[in-house]
Formats: C-alpha cells, sequence, structure tokens
RNA sequence: GUGGGUAUAGCUCAACUCGGUUAGAGCGCUUGCCUGUGGAGCAAGAUGUUGCCGGUUCAAAUCCGGUUACCCACCCCA
C-alpha cells in the first residue's frame, strides 16, 4: 500500500459495488420528487465565500466550510449544504415561477473530523418549496420522505414533527429569555442520545431558573390537546395540527409520524414546523430532516420570500441499509456476453452481438479470445445472466449456443430464430 | 476543536504482552484435473519495504518519538 496513493482524509472512493447501490437509491429518491412535481437544479461547487458566509446562515457551522484562495486570488468556499446556494439562486432570477419546486443531488463538503456516518464529502438529497407559506408544502415535503423510506425498502422508520413556533410559545410561558432559547433547543434536541435527565443537568447549565425549568418539562410532557389549554398564544399548535389533518387528507401512512414536542433541530434558521426521519433501531442518527426557514431567502434579497425544504442523507440510508442488510436487488443493465472462440470467428461473435443489442439489451462481448472457461467465470463475477457462445460449430449451422448461467441450461438455436427467442426471453423477465 | 484506540498479503485477521531462524491462517487470486462451459470438489502456486520517517539495540512487525490515515466518544450534524 502506498500511503500516497491516499484520498483526502474523510474523502472515500465510490467503486462500482458502492455505486451501483447509490444510483439505485438516487433513483427511487428522484422518482418520487418528480411524481410530486420537483425539479432538477444543480449550482457549482465552489461559491463567494462571503455567499457562504455573509449573511451568518451557519453560524458556529461556518468553521466547517473549506475556504481557500482559487489563482485569482479570489476567497471562495465549497458548497456546505443546499440551501444558501438556492437561496442566491432564488434571488438572482427573480422571473423564477413560485412557487419554484426543485431538487438538488449533489455532494457537499464539511471539513468535520470524520466518524461513524459521517464524512467530509457526502451526498445530499435536497427538496425545497420556495415561495408559499402553506403548510401544504410542509405536508407534501413529509409525505414525500414517507413515500421514499417505503420505496427504499425500510419498514420501521418515523418521522417526528414538531414547530418551532409552538416551541417558542413554550418558551415564553415558561418565562426563558429569549436570547437563551436558541441553546434551549439544541439542548433538547440532545434528549435522544442523553436523555430526559441529560437534558436537565444542561438546562441546569443554561442558568434557567427552577421554575421556568420545571415549567418546560411539564411542558413538553403533555399531550397536545392538554398543551392547547395551557398555552396563551394557539398559533404553533393550530399550525402542527393543520399539517397533521393534511397529512391524513393527503393519504399519509400515519403509523410512520408523530408529533413529539422535544424535537427542535440544530440550524438556528427555522421559523415554523420542522421534522426529522429517523429509522428505528439504527444508531446512525437522522436520515432525514428539514422545516420552513422564512426569513433566510431575505437576507440574500430585499424582501423575505417563504420557503420549506426537506433533506434526505444518502449516506446515511445507505449505511442504514448495510447495517440491517439490504440489499436490492438491482438488475444489470448487461443481459447477455458473447464469448470469443478464435481469431477467424471474431466477426461472426460480433456479428452476433449487434444483433442481439439491436433488440434493446445490454450486451457485453468478451475483447479477447481467451479460454471460454474464463469468459464463463467473468460472467459468472458479473452476474450476467446469458452467455452466447458463436464459435466455428455455430458459425457452420448459422446458429448460436445460448447458456442460462442461472439454470445451467443451454440450447443451440439458428440465426433467423434468435429475434423470435429474445421477444420470448423479454417478455418473460416483465 | 478535545480525549481514547488501531495500522501486518487483494480482504478479514494471527504473531506484538516478555525484541531472537525464512512473518502465518482463512477467504480471494493464478494454474491444472477439464485442449468448447462459470458456481462444487481435489491438487499445486504466487503475493508483504509489517502505513510512512526517525531513534534505541548485536538484532525491531514487536520497544520509544514523530507523522499520516482509519475507528470510537465529546462537540455538532446528513
Amino acid at each position: 500500500m502506498n500511503s500516497k496513493l491516499q484520498t483526502l482524509q474523510g474523502m472515500h472512493d465510490r467503486l462500482p459495488e458502492n455505486m451501483k447501490k447509490r444510483q439505485w437509491v438516487i433513483q427511487r429518491i428522484t422518482s418520487v420528487f418528480e411524481k410530486y412535481g420537483f425539479e432538477p437544479m444543480e449550482t457549482p461547487a465552489i461559491e463567494y465565500w462571503e455567499i457562504l458566509s455573509g449573511k451568518d446562515v451557519y453560524g458556529d457551522e461556518e468553521k466547517l466550510i473549506y475556504k481557500f484562495q482559487d489563482r485569482g486570488r479570489r476567497d471562495v468556499g465549497m458548497r456546505f449544504d443546499f440551501t444558501v446556494p438556492l437561496a442566491r439562486v432564488v434571488s438572482s432570477y427573480p422571473d423564477i415561477t413560485m412557487p419554484f419546486k426543485r431538487y438538488q443531488i449533489q455532494t457537499v463538503w464539511r471539513c468535520d473530523k470524520p466518524q461513524y456516518g459521517r464524512f467530509r464529502e457526502f451526498y445530499q438529497c435536497d427538496v425545497d418549496i420556495v415561495g408559499t407559506e402553506s403548510v401544504i408544502a410542509e405536508a407534501e415535503l413529509i409525505i414525500l420522505a414517507s413515500e421514499i423510506f417505503e420505496a427504499i425498502g425500510f419498514k420501521k422508520f418515523m418521522t417526528k414533527i414538531n414547530s418551532r413556533k409552538l416551541l417558542q410559545t413554550i418558551c415564553e410561558y415558561s418565562g426563558v429569555d429569549k436570547s437563551k432559547e436558541f441553546e434551549l433547543f439544541r439542548a433538547m434536541d440532545k434528549r435522544d442520545r442523553i436523555g430526559i435527565d441529560g437534558v436537565k443537568e444542561n438546562f441546569e447549565v443554561l442558568g434557567l431558573s427552577k421554575e421556568a425549568k420545571e415549567k418546560i418539562i411539564s411542558s413538553l410532557g403533555q399531550p397536545i390537546a392538554q398543551l392547547e389549554k395551557l398555552l396563551p398564544n394557539k398559533e404553533g399548535i393550530a399550525q402542527v395540527r393543520t399539517l397533521f389533518s393534511y397529512l391524513e387528507n393527503l393519504g399519509c401512512n400515519m403509523k410512520h409520524i408523530m408529533f413529539d414536542p422535544w424535537l427542535s433541530r440544530g440550524f438556528d434558521y427555522y421559523t415554523g414546523p420542522i421534522f426529522e426521519t429517523i429509522i428505528e433501531g439504527t444508531k446512525v442518527g437522522s436520515v432525514a430532516g428539514g422545516g420552513r426557514y422564512d426569513n433566510l431567502i431575505g437576507k440574500f434579497n430585499d424582501k423575505d420570500i417563504p420557503a420549506v425544504g426537506i433533506s434526505i442523507g444518502l449516506e446515511r440510508v445507505l449505511m442504514v441499509m448495510d447495517k440491517l442488510d439490504m440489499n436490492p436487488k438491482i438488475a444489470s443493465p448487461v443481459k447477455f456476453l458473447v464469448t470469443l472462440f478464435d481469431e477467424p470467428t471474431i466477426k461472426y461473435a460480433l456479428q452476433v452481438a449487434k444483433d442481439i443489442r439491436n433488440s434493446g439489451v445490454g450486451v457485453e462481448v468478451y475483447p479477447e479470445a481467451i479460454k471460454i472457461g474464463k469468459q464463463f467465470k467473468y460472467a459468472s463475477k458479473k452476474k450476467i445472466p446469458f452467455v452466447v457462445i458463436a464459435g466455428p460449430d455455430e458459425l457452420k449451422t448459422h446458429s448460436v449456443a445460448i447458456k442460462d448461467m442461472k439454470s445451467g441450461t443451454q440450447e443451440t438455436l439458428k440465426l433467423a430464430k434468435l429475434n423470435t427467442w429474445l421477444q420470448k426471453k423479454l417478455e418473460v423477465r416483465k
């Protein structure tokens, strides 16, 4: 192993085995996105530093942005997420049709210390709706996430839903200082990892009064109907209620949805409903998360434009799939390997390959006329279902021998009948 | 950014505690049994600057220092 051949810390080669799985998942994700009317979009990997940092969107996280000077001595940074690029795009193309529904699946970079489920270069899949305050937007994103996780084959997953507005109301009601609000949210967010007692300890550090602390914890323990009676301002509750009713109307499978007053999320910029999906029985953390951020785009623009989005963590989805031993059956586009027998019959074999390929299926030709056994082994390793032999015997009779690698049976058929044979096989496979 | 662990064949690991002949195993790979057939079986074979740099020693995979990468926890997040 040559250390000079190493990839950079936290960055990985993605070999075919991984890519096939990855693309299978991405395909499922995009098809659901598009079913709901979202369209693809990409933005550059590198942005002006001023855009990434200037609006103080990321707060402390800013130190995790890859930053450097390009050849023109410009300060630049690598794409950290898709929210800021989206805000820039929406702000610089005023004639975009609103509501703007786009999805973006690309890599992002975070100069974090690599760890379990955590990389420096990784894919994210974002969907956002810009330009509407309607809670229907939230409902669509949540149901769409459910559909995606179902399509991938997860059985036990849960999307937790809460509202920043509701949390703010609870803070107000409990007498928590506005300046401590966000730190409090962060402390709450750790409940899954450190438990309620741990959160209580963290509240201690924040310097909350005993009364405030108790009021918060008891409020968070209430069912939604009780909370509603308790709180002076009903706006947050109303939002959650509306969201749930829309979800039901859209036909969402409610067993994957729950209201969780403890959910708060780590980003500062959320203003309304927030949500997060976890796969049960894993310690990977959340595989999707999002919420409403009505004030963010305004930082790039003169006017506030409401927006809501969700991000699916592709790397984590893949990790969980491995962990749960989920191996999707990925059909190879290549169904036939045409073997080369010897020099004089190469042209015949190539002709046969062309004929099969013309029927619309993938065909590989082994590029060398080596031992036939090795060519079979190659097909076997690459899981190619049929091996075709077009050697001297076949040439003489204008036929081909086709072996079904799964059953091990082999048949010889006339070239003239190849087409109908293919048709029949392809029909069966549908 | 803070703290801990690990690095040996393509892969998973053994040998390291207590330095001592030629660094092993399983899987994989190559070849043959089988000169037109993969998976199973049998037989044979190849592969290592022990991550990298330096130090201690007659002698280092083994001890010490540095360095890089990976893993784990914290922080934070997808």
